[in-house]
DNA sequence: TTTTTTATGTCAAACGATTGACATATTGAA
DNA sequence: TTCAATATGTCAATCGTTTGACATAAAAAA
């Protein structure tokens, strides 16, 4: 690969000059800066970033942490937030922690090690301590750390709360609710709350079930469903923690017999973009996927040139109502 | 951020003892060993992998080129080749091209800017000889570009064969295909082949509609397929290039009320995680995906090894019959 | 004509690590 | 006692780029 050097002697210029060009500093006459360009084409030249990042202590780098990016909200995330770091020119490297404490440590010390300018967080199985000492620039999805660490999430009570109250509101008696795993202090246990606050505010029966900590180890759901189903034959709501598990339900439902909206009614949450496919296209809660993946990648910025930011981002949620309830 | 002499003057060694221990090399003794290690952990200390980068002139990294992370099928590939990527030492950066050629070209240069150590293209919108030029380690999803490039894919031929042999032998009378844009000389396009072919050769009656370029914007599909509907009431099979697509027919057959398979028989293809999830369970042509993630990574290190590769990587396919069919 | 502005060059340090060549000192074994 | 193995140090180059300090010369403006 060409260095700058190469480029230098091709156009009979010094290396300061071609960096000049490069970099657009000092005075540099048409002329010259031609025949650096045309040397830089001629030997198919492209600046080291790895040199540039080494000098300039900055990597453009954006590490971003997630269960797993084939999971469709986690990969509609990871999409936009590569989009807005493409468009202001940072890079984005991913790591799937499939919710493991060991891994999730190993890549925060990688991405540490590459001097990523900032990290994205959107699993959390460590101690609250192990992310406050990380003294780096870092952005949350759906959990709070500290006072000083920013957070992303949705309006998770409001949306718990518009899922809860739509099932009753259509008559449900006897509600489930169908969450991760409780103990992952996630802001997303709010819906949790929501649910069990209303449904007893308004006397309505309802059950909890919540998944083990492998809360993506999907074959676990079935069973839970089932069960859950066995157990209490008359539930005639759900409302999902995630359009996912909505969508077990819809199946399971459909296997047992049980009409969806007729029979169970069932409200999803996220909105990926997989759920007005389902069928019947599922209700759901939808977050702006988007918008906080935007904040997300802004957030870190803020934090790279050191100007104010929000600690606090929680975004509305919306209820789209389709043909599950 | 500590650097290496900050660790050396603290456990009073050199650098270059520092260096010793960090990369095995030479004599230590355990003593200074754990010195070393102490200061190390005192600083918090981590070496900085861009200046490892720089003189070693590998940078561990790998580029994944694709479509877009948030389709479900680049999703799974992309999690799969972070995963396997991560346990040989490599990082991965993402790159959604949303089928952009502008972007795709602008991903290439940056990609070869941060001296990626190869580059694992899913998306290609570019000219053959683009790709050509670009003198790097690269391995292609379902494209043949040249004599040295390796590709991987899955048995598209095979695939199609199985797909709308199965329509055929359940007594479909007259099939459709809806696929991809089969401008982009992709070898997906050997699953409209074959379709065509079989049909062709069991005589029976048979459409193909084609997405337009942007294959992803999935706005599209809807109209398209209710077009195809209305044109052509007497479908009675389909087989749809992707699982997504045949998600928007198994719907739009449930708003046309033709129900399925009973009215129409759908195969889908790559089998997505969430296909088994479609209510009806979808009947689709299944690729390894993981397997296929596997060998891209291996591909990439193998080049950079300069071991010997295979060139061409087709992986079988396997139909599984849910309930679509 | 003199002063500025513009254009380029020279040189060298810095970013943070690795590594080779070589020197020196301490052990332990022969 | 002598030699080899072990343990560390010194020094400097290298990876590819940026940048500051300073020098010089030509062109443009005063």
């Amino acid at each position: 690969m060409p260095t700058i050097k190469d480029v230098a002697r091709l156009a009979g210029v010094t290396v300061t000059t071609v960096s000049r060009v490069l970099n657009n500093r000092g005075y540099i006459s048409d002329a010259t800066r031609q025949k650096v360009y045309q040397a830089m084409e001629e030997l198919n030249y492209q600046p080291n970033e790895i040199a540039r990042s080494l000098h300039r202590r900055k990597s453009k780098l954006i590490g971003l942490i997630i269960p797993t990016v084939s999971h469709p909200f986690f990969g509609e995330l990871a999409g936009f937030i590569e989009y807005y770091a493409h468009l202001i020119g940072y890079k984005v490297l991913i790591c799937n922690s499939l919710l493991d404490r060991k891994k999730e440590k190993e890549y925060i010390e990688m991405l540490k090690s590459n001097r990523v300018d900032g990290i994205i967080m959107g699993s959390h199985t460590l101690e609250v301590e192990e992310y406050m000492n990380l003294n780096y620039p870092i952005v949350t999805f759906d959990r709070r750390i500290s006072e000083e660490i920013p957070y992303i999430s949705s309006d998770n009570y409001g949306g718990g709360k518009l899922a809860t109250h739509l099932l009753i509101q259509k008559g449900c008696k006897k509600i489930a609710h169908i969450s991760g795993n409780l103990q992952l202090q996630l802001l997303a246990n709010k819906r949790s709350q929501a649910f069990i606050e209303l449904s007893k505010e308004h006397g309505i029966e309802s059950v909890i079930v919540e998944t083990d900590l492998n809360v993506f180890d999907i074959t676990q759901y079935e069973a839970m469903i089932r069960n859950l189903l066995e157990k209490h034959p008359d539930i005639d709501g759900v409302f999902a923690s995630s359009d996912v598990m909505a969508a077990y339900f819809i199946q399971i439902g459909y296997f047992l017999n049980r009409r969806i909206p007729e029979h169970i009614k069932i409200v999803g949450y996220d909105d990926i973009k997989l759920a007005s496919l389902f069928v019947p296209p599922l209700t759901t809660i939808r977050q702006p996927i988007e918008e906080m993946a935007k904040c997300a990648v802004e957030l870190i910025v803020k934090q790279v040139n050191e100007e104010p930011f929000e600690r606090e981002n929680v975004f509305p949620v919306e209820l789209i109502e389709r043909l599950t309830t």
